[in-house]
RNA sequence: GGCGAAUUGGAGAAGUGGCUUAACUCACAUGCCUUUCACGCAUGCAUUCACGGGUUCGAAUCCCGUAUUCGUCACCA
């Protein structure tokens, strides 16, 4: 009769290492008190998930607060969805957001005493311990075919059974030791199971460090731990990886709160300590179509990737403040008392979480990345411009290369002081709100028409206009500057004071705010527009003097 | 369908039996300031906490039921 040692032994005749091999090859980490280790584990199947920002950004969080470490592990193990070059992008991606691990895998390298850290390369300690389950027959090998699955779910679905390889549909779960072992000489194809001596009625208590306690049932399926391919599934590999990475919270997305109990019985066959679980919320987003909230979804949600964030010239800071008050509300109200300064101090709480999935709000982002870009002086915001500009916005670096002076003037406009404009967001569309202060932006408004209030004629616009560029200088302050404006206008019959015009507006032509109007038609193309002191300041004299004939010889025609 | 979770304004939420006539923030609206916009300031925006029942002198907060939404039930993670 062939034992479980020998079955073991004909499964993986290389393996030689015992599991008291690897405790001593990884020992437990020497961490002051309270130090958490966490990690973000990453498949390599394509770009940083804005929901895998957020996960990582905590992980990075709670190890630096208590002292720990964080690291990342790459879990290739789906071969068939893995995409080349992805693990590297990834990495390059939470660099740029600054969620950078202090060992693990790092894109080309790795760092650290525990690794490998790239799930692939760890085959052979996968091996060692599922040989030792072998070895107590608490694995064994499975040879169903993919048909054989399926016809029994089929048969499970008609009685209205729960589906799965479990208890007595567990078909291979009772060959005799002699048998899988012709099998496996007979050269079948198999995996290997785990043996479950769990039971669906009974209920587990499980802990979670965000949800709170809660029961849930326990396992009884036979899960698969070793593909045929060779290697584990996610189940194992997470017990195998974090035990012996000596992981000490596993945070990860509520997708996973169904897997536990398979998690918590597979630590326990193994006399394991099971690390604290944060199973954390899902950000979302309401389907168009159905209204229904669900998951931001990569193919339909362009803010689902944070490539998306990075190539429309948002700052990486707003999106990290804006999701830490998704993930703790208490941080808005205290980065704002920190006049959105110092986030680093910020003390994180799983305590603090909401348990349902937020919606990713647009306009509360756009709020942080305004507040935030208003903050940077004028050479700073030139800087940060040009650097996006170089590597995403082609018309955006000519423009600014071509005379960074004047656009950082541009950018000065009501910047340095202590209520600031707060005008951009991101870099992306930067030339659609400035680019009447370019040639080909002030030629397209002119196209377009310029929307002068119909209550003058072309000769009151004539006249107010030649007078204005006779008359008005900009060598002066600002208030000389308006003052000047109004003695103009006051020759012309523009009530310089707003509430005589109120009062008797039919004794006027406007009021100073029309004659305004007038020049800042004139010069910008629209009604809506910084200081007109400081922009015809930033235009200069000449080119506001070129614009206001421009406009002048367009109305006589 | 089974199992688990969630449900407070347009959004994020505070709130754990009486200090709540439901905080704070974004958004929106109005007004003030003002050469427009913006900034700033002020005001407004849930008579009510998914719904129904119960416990209690008293409930958004405790209990039961219903509904809805999310997650999950692979040799994917």
């Amino acid at each position: 009769m062939i034992t479980n040692k020998q079955l073991a032994d004909l499964i993986f005749p290389n393996i030689a290492e015992t599991i008291d091999d690897l405790e001593k090859r990884y020992p437990p980490r020497n961490l002051p008190a309270g130090a958490e280790v966490t990690r973000f584990a990453p498949s390599p199947t394509g770009f940083l998930h804005t929901g895998s920002l957020f996960t990582s950004m905590i992980c990075r969080k709670v190890a630096t607060q208590s002292n720990g470490v964080f690291y990342i592990r790459l879990e290739d193990t789906d071969t068939k969805r893995e995409i080349a070059g992805s693990g590297e992008q990834l990495l390059d991606q939470l660099h740029i957001f600054d969620v950078n691990p202090d060992e693990g895998y790092l894109g080309n390298a790795e760092k650290g005493q525990y690794g490998p850290y790239i799930q692939s390369k760890r085959a052979s300690i996968y091996c060692v311990v599922i040989k030792h389950l072998l070895e107590e027959g608490k694995a064994y090998p499975c040879f169903c075919s993919a048909q054989d699955l399926e016809a029994l779910r089929n048969e499970q679905e008609r009685q209205k059974l729960n589906p799965g390889y479990y208890g007595e549909f567990a078909k291979c779960r009772n060959l005799t030791n002699d048998e899988k072992y012709e099998k496996i000489k007979n050269g079948e194809k198999f995996v290997i199971r785990f043996r479950s001596s769990g039971n669906h009625e009974n209920k587990i208590k499980v802990s979670d460090l965000v949800r709170g306690d809660f029961e849930i049932a326990e396992n009884d399926q036979d899960i698969v731990i070793y593909k045929s391919d060779g290697l584990p599934t996610y189940h194992f590999a997470h017990v195998v990886d974090d035990h012996f990475m000596r992981t000490t919270t596993v945070i990860r997305g509520e997708e996973w709160v169904a897997s536990l109990p398979i998690h918590v019985e597979l630590f326990a066959a193994l006399g394991w300590q099971a690390p604290h679980y944060a199973h954390l919320p899902v950000i979302m987003k309401v389907d168009e179509e159905t209204g229904n909230k669900r998951k931001l979804s990569k193919r339909k949600d362009r803010e689902a990737a944070v490539s998306y964030f990075i190539e429309d010239g948002y700052l990486p800071k707003a999106l990290i403040m804006y999701l830490m008050t998704i993930a703790n509300s208490n941080f808005e109200e205290w980065i704002l008392n920190n006049n959105f300064e110092g986030m680093e101090n910020f003390i994180f709480s799983f305590k603090k979480m909401s348990l349902d999935g937020a919606l990713f709000d647009m306009g509360k982002f756009n709020f942080f990345a305004r507040e935030l870009l208003a903050k940077f002086n004028k050479n700073e915001i030139t800087e940060l411009a040009l650097d996006y500009a170089k590597k995403y916005n082609d018309k955006l670096y000519q423009t600014i290369k071509n005379n960074q002076k004047y656009f950082s003037d541009i950018m000065n406009i009501d910047r340095e002081k202590a209520n600031p404009r707060k005008d951009y967001e991101k870099f992306s569309n930067i030339l659609d709100i400035i680019g009447y202060f370019y040639e080909d932006g002030y030629n397209a408004a002119l196209e377009a028409g310029l929307p002068f209030n119909e209550k003058f004629s072309k000769e009151d616009l004539v006249s107010a206009l030649s007078a204005i560029k006779e008359k008005l200088s900009i060598d002066q302050d600002e208030q000389s500057w308006f003052n000047n404006l109004k003695e103009i206008g006051t020759a012309l019959n523009f009530a310089a004071n707003n509430k005589e015009y109120k009062a008797n507006p039919e004794l006027f032509k406007g009021n100073i705010g029309d004659l305004a109007e007038i020049l800042r038609i004139t010069l910008t193309g629209r009604k809506n527009a910084p200081n007109l002191y400081s922009v015809m300041v930033v235009l200069g004299i000449e080119e506001s003097h070129k614009r206001i004939d421009r406009v002048i010889s367009l109305l006589k025609n």
